[in-house]
DNA sequence: GGGAAACCTTGGAACGTTCCCATATATCTT
DNA sequence: AAGATATATGGGAACGTTCCAAGGTTTCCC
């Protein structure tokens, strides 16, 4: 194991001091540009690597903050963490991933052990209340609608019951005036949807009913065919996400109804498969991007001293980000009979 | 910012040595029960958490191994990231995560600097040639068909060219007797997986043709399209994976035809999507679990000094994994009148 | 009962950085 | 010309661990 190149291999090189190595590597303080360049040349030739956990360990800064992702499988963090990442980034910070349900709360272990600076929640980490506690004194922001919360962590999310409403507003625009929702009580996503379908419908004075169903393709099926067979089938559905979308089109297609002809059908999330040309989905798109950014400024600004230097933590603030509807080939006006 | 607890604070108020207090929080040497347990409840009465900065420092090893994965938006990695993940646990190794699309090089640069033991690389990675070339004198394994292969590292994959023969087999048996390929030509999988049809197909006496589509649901439909609407087309169509198989069926809806009535449809990777119920696809499951399991047992062998503790690092080793067919309501026999 | 082997304990050195302070020199200001 | 400021330089301490060597017990065996 040839022992690694230290930064005082670098100072020997290029003939000055570590501090002045340091000093010129790092780019801040005083160097004169002479001993910049030399230093920098050493390093390139020495292949020069900084070793993180010394540096870690002189600066007491690890410089890295850790993101709690809910589950690998459902990639609609994607958009966030890029958003994260870049603005971030910026801050001078670096993000490391983890995967709540595959590490559970040793991953917060690691975390700490890391001395992370910050930690950032994305999703809905079920099960999470008990590891979360022991964060307590860091800086810490969850991005989407939590159901576990950080003691008085800070909370970017989408706007759920907006998006619900655009969808309510976008199938009555077609002529609907019967619609059902398929929701997922109990869930932060599904009670914020729920309440958005029915309010904007209420307003609107359109019949609609909400039944329970759940998250899943399996809850969609079961759910939609049970309100499609029954004596008075609305004309739209309004899933409460894209899998449950999906069921409730499977249904449609066991009970020879076709969409979007005998029935219009929209989910939310705006997943890659809403998006297939098989599928062609109506599906709200968050503005999952720009919460991960605004998530990272607040992160960073929380970090760095925060707006109250004196407090233990920033008190808990919610963001809400307004979300896209994204209309496809799955809603249609009514068939012209009905009603 | 209370300077959090060291092992010094530790051992004080278990009233033994430093030295005394690392050795019983690590469960080495030697280290009499009593003061033990006296380390233990001072720890956890402390609520100490050992730097993990320090302890690289000190032992001069960060227990980290970096998982570069290709693309967080295609979670086919999630099985074989599980089993890497256990697998490594097992080894006394954690795994740190980094989405190769999102970070690029930086973030080879980065893990260097946190000193991993070794590279796990999750996929075809294009474009990482370079980068690669950094990490020359690290333990590195690459689970999945590799483009840039990092010089020297070991390769776990799936045998794609036998997942292929177990498609045209099961094709074949259904009575289908001829199966038209959208391939994938240049990509590692797509290269394999159409020798292993190509070679069933003559070894069974099946006529084939093999068209050029491509690894997005936009390709399949074009490449599917093209193939259904010629004069004589085939009973079957075997796409290089899922995403072009389902482009393929939006191509035989367009065309008035019914799967699996006219036309049987396979795809690959078993994707979340080929199992929905509205799609149903019959799909090849890779053994990506498997898979990583193999490559972290390969890879902890190779940190732990590995099978030739004087070379520079282990030959250039190729596991091969065979995969799973998954038939469903997609395939069936082709229509009597047929030929 | 004498020596070896196992068991236990500890203080100091080392790891590779950054930070802090002391000092030196150049450049401005009046 | 004398300070004041900005610029530059380097030596030593600190960070929190693990490792090492050295010493002290006890236990075991012949």
């Amino acid at each position: 194991m040839a022992r690694s190149v230290t930064i005082l291999d670098v100072a020997a090189r290029a003939g000055v001091s570590k501090s002045a190595a340091s000093l010129a590597l790092r780019g801040t303080g005083y160097v004169s540009d002479a001993k910049r360049r030399a230093v920098l040349e050493a390093a390139a030739e020495l292949g020069y690597r900084p070793n993180a956990a010394a540096r870690a360990m002189g600066s007491r800064r690890s410089g890295i903050v850790g993101l709690i992702l809910d589950d690998l499988r459902n990639p609609w963090f994607v958009p966030a963490v890029e958003g994260l990442s870049a603005a971030l980034h910026d801050a001078g910070l670096r993000p490391l991933l983890g995967d709540w349900r595959l590490e559970g709360s040793p991953l917060v272990d690691r975390f700490l052990e890391l001395r992370v600076e910050g930690i950032v929640l994305v999703g809905t980490l079920d099960g999470a209340e008990s590891a979360l506690a022991g964060i307590a004194p860091l800086p810490a922001v969850q991005v989407g609608s939590p159901r576990a919360q950080a003691a008085g962590a800070a909370v970017v999310t989408n706007d759920d019951a907006e998006g619900a409403r655009r969808v309510v507003r976008h199938l009555a625009a077609l002529g609907h005036r019967d619609i059902a929702h398929l929701g997922a009580p109990g869930t932060p996503v599904g009670d914020a949807r729920r309440t958005g379908f029915e309010d904007e419908a209420r307003r609107l004075r359109v019949a609609f009913r909400s039944v329970d169903a759940g998250l899943t393709e399996e809850a969609g099926y079961r759910a939609g065919k049970e309100v499609l067979a029954a004596a008075h089938r609305p004309t739209a559905l309004f899933a409460v996400n894209d899998m449950a979308a999906l069921g409730a089109l499977s249904a449609a297609e066991d009970l020879g109804l076709a969409v979007p002809r005998d029935l219009s059908l929209a989910g939310y999330d705006d997943t890659p498969v809403a998006r297939l040309r098989a599928v062609g989905l109506t599906s709200v798109d968050n503005a999952s991007r720009e919460a991960g950014q605004v998530a990272a400024r607040l992160l960073a600004e929380l970090i760095g001293g925060g707006p109250l230097p004196g407090a233990p933590r920033a008190t808990a603030e919610t963001v809400l980000l307004p979300p896209e509807l994204k209309a496809r080939s799955s809603t249609a006006p009514p068939p012209a009979v009905v009603r």
